[in-house]
DNA sequence: TTATACCAAGCTGTATACACCATATCAATT
DNA sequence: AATTGATATGGTGTATACAGCTTGGTATAA
């Protein structure tokens, strides 16, 4: 948010993952470093961030091109995301403070709001603030990096779900929520991921995949 | 290997992990421009995905310095290199072929001859090829780009490690092959990744560490 | 009418000149 | 003598001009 690089990465990924960059839509350089006023250079070190994010494809001649996913990729990546998040409370996790349990309260009463009064935006933003929050407690570097990447790679999927169906959402936002505020209330982290790989689970059943081919039994 | 940036990259990430560049090397932009015969900009785009590896760190006015990775961060790697390795079999992976046993045995063969002359570089050459084989397997893509990712990050401080202790390491490679080349013989590739899982566990013990703190207890 | 070959326009990839930043050196002052 | 300040030097970050590639259109010939 503070360098020039940190602004403009973040304000495309947002578009990307809020789908004002719908998958197949054509990123020209030259655009992008007008309306941003820098010069073309600092637009593709960005580009080229999210091409290794995984969430443009640059193709010499033709432009950058965001991506879409395909449902294998879709399976493999929330499968990821789903074992990851066993994960998160062994992760050198740090100590959860009565800190974080007054930010998970704040976010369990705006998703009670949002029951009332659905809108997707504050959905997202909600999603958002709650990630964060989790990202944090993770210790383990490597991991946490892994966790945001996921998180970022597999957003627009689930973002289009919810805009589609969005019946039900709040009120599953709101489930997860409280179950994140009481994991949090308890100080016990590993219920926080598992608490995380559940709702991503059934996340992934909405999205309407049980895998390309069979499902992963362990 | 075959674009001038996959060449380039890879060049300074073999360097880099050989500790040709150890840690608190300075990489100058216009040299490296000068070595590979091209301009700055190719070079920087190299530079900026290294950066992104974690490899090195990019400050202005200074100079582009080979990271050297905490204590925190290598247990960090290492603990998440081994929960993954766990994971292999259950990523979607590719059935394995006799070619694979195959090339498994032909490794397996190096690691024997190695035990009777040691050189650290065709050491360094059979675990690469043996990573790389493995790396195949994994048909979940999102986990074989961290697994990658993780290899190539904790790859110097295993090499360093050897290079100093270097009895014992032939032996050790000639039983991981031996285990390797069963598992695949058995076609279970989640054996392979036991295996795997089990050899980076033994190495993380060697290099001295049993963490920061306390060791993860699952 | 259709197919093919060519061409032009626009994009990304590259090279290079310039601006800004960090640092080491050296002189001046206390 | 020690310290502080200016300054020169060499680095990365940025802007811009040019080269190479892709693609759509068009003209021409079968």
């Amino acid at each position: 948010m503070y360098t020039p690089f940190e602004s403009i990465y973040t304000s495309l990924r947002h578009r990307i993952c809020l789908l004002d960059y719908p998958p197949g839509t054509v990123l020209r350089e030259s655009q992008l470093a007008s309306e941003f006023g820098v010069s073309r250079t600092p637009i593709r070190a960005v580009l080229q961030k999210l091409s290794y994010d995984g969430l443009i494809n640059s193709q010499d001649g033709v432009g950058n091109i965001v991506t879409e996913p395909g449902d294998e990729e879709i399976f493999d990546i929330y499968q990821m995301r789903i074992k990851l998040a066993e994960w998160i409370g062994y992760a050198r996790p740090r100590e959860l403070t009565d800190q974080d349990h007054d930010i998970a309260i704040a976010l369990r009463q705006r998703a009670e709001i949002l029951t009332q009064k659905f809108e997707i935006s504050e959905y997202w933003m909600i999603n958002h603030d709650q990630h964060l929050l989790i990202s944090s407690v993770i210790g383990n570097s490597a991991m946490r990096q892994m966790w945001d990447q996921l998180y970022y790679r597999a957003a627009r999927m689930w973002y289009q779900h919810i805009r589609d169906n969005p019946s039900g959402a709040a009120d599953s936002l709101l489930a997860e929520t409280t179950e994140v505020c009481r994991a949090i209330y308890e100080k016990n982290s590993i219920a926080l991921g598992h608490v995380q790989s559940n709702y991503i689970s059934y996340g992934l059943k909405n999205l309407g995949g049980a895998g390309p081919r069979d499902a992963v039994s362990e």
